[in-house]
DNA sequence: TATTGTTATACTCTATAACTATA
DNA sequence: TATAGTTATAGAGTATAACAATA
């Protein structure tokens, strides 16, 4: 008995969906990029925290969180690892607020991840040969914003 | 002092990155779905569940799962909370299967989530204005497949 | 009065391992 | 040997409420 025939495909009626299609895609794209971070000991979540704070040295956790959508309180723990491994540092800027920035550690790090990155970006967008990338990119901006 | 002075934006290296782009944007449209499913009792994945038995009766849970990309153990749950709503019936198909199929009631609630994800679709369909909306779903089975 | 950082907490989602019964 | 259904469990991710210190 071949693999199709043990696994017929149900009919599926999400095929057309965008929210749907966007949810599996997005799965997809984050389970590659976990798999490829993970020798870097590095989650997604974590590198694109490290690369927002090499963008914006001097940033505050809860300015990270409000750009990336995490809320305050899940960023502690985040932002803590990231101390603990010597990627961050924090300055006081004010009496509350703290400046995060990058060790050179973090830089290092942050340097390996965006290769990664690069290589798993360009890897999926050449997936999409027939359409345009940047009409893409836009219709995702579109879609946040609604 | 105004909001925007309150919290300048970060520099966003992520702007143009895919993977980044298609989790932000597909959390835009889960969250909005959990919205308009919540008054209905019934979560995003629930519905697609409720759906994909609509449109396939008499499959089998692990089929639903294969196809959604739910591993089997965290099926059970799920389908126990549609039995015990009413909405899906278990008949037995052979000695470990058990065939899937809507109750009435089960239907109803599927006819009432469509409409609402019909219109949901449309919203954020509407925003996509200038890009073609077949080629995004294209591209979208595309990096599925990736 | 609003913001930063924090703690505690809870709920959902996801993943794995192991088991029984069946094919 | 592989599949269906199940149980138990653990780890992420995400959400809210509340607090202290500060603006």
């Amino acid at each position: 008995m071949t693999a199709d025939q043990a696994f017929p495909q149900l009919t599926d009626p999400l095929e057309n969906r965008l929210g749907y299609q966007l949810r599996r895609a997005s799965a997809v794209m984050m389970a590659d990029l976990g798999r490829l971070l993970a020798p870097l000991d590095l989650t997604p979540a974590e590198a694109t925290i490290l690369i927002l704070i090499g963008a914006n040295p001097g940033c505050s956790q809860s300015g990270v969180g409000r750009s990336l959508g995490i809320n305050r309180a899940n960023m502690v723990p985040l932002i803590a690892a990231l101390l603990k491994q010597g990627m961050v540092e924090k300055a006081p800027l004010d009496g509350r607020s703290q400046a995060l920035t990058l060790t050179s550690a973090g830089r290092a790090k942050v340097e390996a991840a965006q290769r990664i990155i690069d290589k798993h970006e360009a890897r999926f967008q050449a997936l999409l040969h027939g359409s345009n990338r940047d009409a893409l990119i836009a219709a995702l901006h579109a879609i946040r914003a609604g």
